[in-house]
RNA sequence: GGGAGUUUAGCUCAGCUGGUUCAGAGCAUCUGCCUUACAAGCAGAGGGUCGGCGGUUCGAAUCCGUCAACUCCCACCA
């Protein structure tokens, strides 16, 4: 026995401790089919936002829903290290406690990160339980436990044995905040407004001045060339060999010249800065240009120059405006709009820095992975998201890996005290290496230093499909082979380079296989005014709030109500409210029929018969086009005709038809077909709404325990009776004819009406108790002439009439049939003018022509038959 | 600068290979109802030149061209 009132919080944690207790979640190997999802990490110490919500909620329904199937579903869980934005959030607590990371060992660091990580990690995992996610907690990883790390070394060892990894000094973007590399993909270009400098070089032994235009004035220090378009006519008296003196820094550079330089741009004259623009670099290496890096890890400026020691590079770009004005070397300033990049973790902007780094060559490695996706392989949903991505992985480059964090997979790399370095996944084994190259059996573990470096958190999760069973470090165990490749990867358009790109690329590299068949692809959550949530605007709500406030089935609901594959979604918290809503209109049917008393004498009606038989029908009708949708991930639209389904037909049609009257009791045949029908809804909604449905589903039958809604299979859709329906929905047309007649002259439900009709095929005589019923008829009789003291009405070709008391107002019904003449002869001129038209009849279709021509009969037969009963008005 | 996508009712979106008067759904709105499952509800109603223009076709929301607005991705000329 449910409780008089849907509360889904009273509810909800009872569930999910059932299911919990039961081992409902887990999973193992077995003769059954696989079905794996594995989660997008969220970062291990993240909280819950209404991104996940829609995420989690979308992958449990994929996994309910393989459950009814029959298959084994696995859902593995787990949390992602994100080493820059855990590191960050680390050095963030120390210096609020007075700790500087720079006083702390790396050890001491970590000891610290990962009591933090103890402290608030698993709590985004704790809270997704309260959406009802059907995580098989039991498997749940973490990117930085031991297998996963294990594995991460174990790939980064093989890779550079391959010569896929390689260490170098490049241009890479260097986060001045972290003090660490970023990969190009973790920079995000923004449109700022900043100023170009027109600045004077005076030409070395003359007083001529070259105009250079720069946005960066504080990089003079590092200038070591200026660089001009040979074909720029105002150049073309300098000579060869010229040099120009730096402003301020008094440093004499060459002049050099190069059609890199766009003679449209500023003054036509570049000034060259190797060591901090990625394209003046690339003139470095060309014009073997001296590089002069003047710049801290931190972005202050260091003492190679000798100048502005010590001071940020935003504080100097002001400082050195004012003394290039002072000293005349300014020609002027303008506005100007650039692109800037910043990091997308620390926000700050990024500085192209020259530094060591390691690199994993990308070009072989993309290959099969382009082709798996171009090739449908691995089908992405939506589609479009196949073009941004072969674009990508057509112009891949290659990898940054190293990061200059702590907290993170440590770079198995061994230095060796004379140079050179091995790489091996632990340091005894390093020493081997060590030992033998440099032919040295002396050596001790003491005399290598490892790589101060750690691996991007990218390189660790590109791995989660296969790390997650075991796969890197036993390629051959018995759940890798089971569960890999997973199903499905449901997740953000935003991390398609980041994460999916890679895990293809994992994938093939390390399995000679895919990583998973579909990725669904989410939108971003936005609010009701379409701006992207965000803690600054305060526009985000808490999901957990919402949870409290209209239960977890109704946050799941709102999350399917308006998010289409790949589409942005525009939350309202309205939404929230509908899915609450719903639920609450399943508990209450669900009391309705719970309620009914019944009696194994009586007979089923034809009435109640009929009732089932239509439900029947049309609940198969609703699985197979529910199947259809899911089939092709269309999971939103499937949502919403569950839920028309329930509402409207199962709730709004067919339970008022079969309620038995006040205190009346329910023929025991139609109660259990009823009560079948309600555990086959369940069955449906419950990938949507697992609570509401486990609760009611517990209650309709005695149970086993440990039983659960979950495992029940989902319901088959069976053969339909189409002309079954058809006829059906003239039942309702007809019913609803009688309610607004009724509406019209105020004529109560309770009272008792008599409708009369002129019989033709058209009529449903079959189904006709269900009009007796719903319209409370005393009877309903055939009459072979027009009653013109009646109100009338027509549906498809059937003339209806309730016979009245009191006068029937001519002039209204008059202009009712002449409205719907109007109608009838506009449809039925449309109609022939196509059938006139010998083109239409030549070219068309035989079916389209034929309908016409039933279109025209029928509109035909509907005109008579107004006019005539128009004549007997009049 | 390059590319992709979107534009249909007040809002969020369906509308797949042109063909029913094809212009739909949910929500919101309006009207009438506390009818003993549910007012978190029931019964009804209104509401759109399918972004603009042009073309193909017997026939266009649907195909083509063009213009406009918005969104996103990539590149990063100082």
């Amino acid at each position: 026995m449910v409780a008089d009132k849907y509360f889904p919080q009273e509810i909800e944690s009872k569930w999910y401790e059932y299911w919990v207790e039961n081992k409902l979640f887990h999973s193992e190997p077995d003769a059954r089919e696989p079905y794996t999802i594995v989660i997008p990490p969220p970062n291990v110490t993240g909280m819950l936002h209404m991104g996940h919500m829609l995420n989690n909620t979308l992958q449990d329904v994929l996994m309910r829903r393989a459950r009814q199937q029959g298959k084994n579903a696995c859902w593995v869980p787990g949390t992602d290290h994100a080493s820059i934005a855990t590191e960050a959030k680390v050095v963030a607590k120390l210096a609020a406690e007075g700790i500087n990371k720079a006083d702390l060992t790396r050890e001491e660091f970590l000891k610290h990160a990962w009591e933090w990580k103890e402290k608030h990690g698993g709590i985004i995992l704790q809270q997704l339980r309260k959406l009802g996610a059907s995580c098989d907690w039991d498997r749940t990883c973490f990117t930085m436990d031991e297998p996963r790390t294990e594995s991460v070394i174990k790939v980064f060892c093989d890779l550079y044995e391959k010569g896929k990894i390689y260490r170098g000094v490049r241009m890479v973007n260097w986060d001045p905040e972290a003090k660490t590399a970023l990969s190009d993909e973790e920079v995000i270009y923004k449109e700022s407004q900043g100023k170009l400098y027109y600045l004077r070089y005076q030409v070395e032994g003359t007083d001529r001045y070259l105009i250079v235009a720069t946005t960066r004035p504080e990089t003079i220090l590092g200038d070591t060339a200026v660089c001009l378009n040979p074909n720029d006519e105002r150049y073309k008296d300098i000579p060869e060999g010229a040099r120009v003196i730096v402003p301020l820094v008094g440093r004499s550079v060459p002049i050099i010249r190069d059609e890199y330089v766009d003679i449209e741009f500023g003054t036509g004259a570049l000034k060259v800065t190797p060591a901090h623009d990625v394209n003046d670099y690339m003139l470095g290496e060309k014009y073997n240009l001296e590089t002069i890096d003047i710049f801290n890890d931190d972005g202050t400026i260091n003492d190679k120059v000798g100048m502005y020691v010590g001071m940020d590079r935003f504080e100097c770009r002001k400082v050195i405006e004012g003394d290039l004005l002072s000293a005349g070397l300014m020609e002027k300033v303008e506005a100007y709009t650039n692109n800037v990049g910043y990091s997308e973790r620390t926000g700050v902007a990024i500085e192209p820095k020259l530094s060591m780094q390691w690199f994993l060559s990308m070009k072989e490695i993309a290959e099969p992975a382009t082709k798996a996706v171009l090739e449908d392989e691995i089908k992405f949903i939506p589609a479009k998201y196949k073009n941004t991505y072969r674009h990508w992985m057509e112009n891949i480059k290659d990898w940054c890996i190293s990061r200059q964090l702590w907290w993170g997979q440590r770079i198995p790399a061994y230095y060796l005290p004379k140079g050179g370095y091995v790489i091996a996944p632990t340091a005894e084994e390093a020493l081997v290496k060590a030992r033998e190259k440099a032919q040295d059996e002396t050596l001790q573990l003491s005399d290598l230093r490892q790589d101060e470096d750690v691996l991007d958190t990218w390189f660790s999760s590109w791995l989660w499909p296969i790390s997650v069973f075991d796969g890197i470090r036993n390629p051959d165990n018995e759940e890798i082979k089971y569960y890999y490749p997973t199903a499905d990867l449901v997740t953000g358009p935003d991390i398609i380079f980041f994460w999916v790109a890679r895990m293809i690329m994992a994938g093939y590299e390390y399995r000679s296989d895919k990583p998973f068949g579909n990725v669904y692809f989410t939108g971003i959550v936005r609010d009701k005014l379409g701006r992207k949530m965000s803690k600054q605007l305060g526009n985000s709500p808490d999901p957990l709030d919402l949870i409290a406030q209209y239960g977890a089935d109704g946050m799941r609901v709102a999350m399917m109500l308006s998010s289409s594959a790949g589409n942005d979604v525009m939350f309202d918290e309205a939404l929230c409210e509908q899915g609450r809503n719903f639920g609450n209109k399943i508990w209450n049917a669900y009391r309705l029929i719970n309620g009914w008393d019944y009696s194994d004498l009586m007979p089923q009606s034809k009435n109640n018969a009929t009732a089932v038989l239509w439900f029947k029908n049309t609940l198969s009708k609703a699985i197979a086009e529910i199947d259809e949708m899911f089939a092709s991930y269309r999971i939103s639209e499937a949502f919403m005709r569950i839920y028309k389904l329930f509402w409207d037909e199962f709730s709004g049609w067919y339970l008022e038809i079969v309620k038995p009257a006040y205190q009346k009791p329910i023929d025991r045949l139609t109660l259990d077909q009823t009560r079948e029908f309600f555990d086959q809804l369940m069955r449906l909604i419950h990938p949507f709404m697992p609570f509401v449905t486990e609760e009611i589903w517990q209650d309709l039958e005695e149970r086993k325990a440990g039983e659960s809604i979950m495992y029940a299979a989902a319901p088959k859709a069976e053969p339909v009776d189409e002309h079954l329906l058809q006829r059906f929905d003239l039942v309702k047309e007809i019913i609803s004819n009688v309610r607004n007649i009724r509406k019209q002259r105020n004529i109560a439900q309770r009272n008792e009406l008599t409708l009369n009709f002129i019989a033709d095929e058209n009529f449903p005589a079959e189904l006709s108790d269900v009009v007796v019923k719903m319209c409370n008829l005393s009877a309903i009789t055939a009459i072979a002439e027009k009653n013109p003291a009646a109100e009338s009405f027509m549906v498809k070709t059937t003339q209806y009439f309730i016979p009245m008391e009191d006068n029937i107002d001519v002039e209204a019904e008059l202009k009712k049939l002449n409205d719907e003449l109007a109608y009838l002869e506009g449809f039925l001129a449309s109609v022939m003018k196509k059938l006139s038209n010998e083109r239409f009849v030549q070219s068309a279709p035989e079916k389209v022509v034929a309908n016409e021509r039933a279109k025209q009969a029928d509109a035909e037969a509907k005109i008579a038959a107004i006019k005539e009963r128009m004549a007997a008005l009049k």
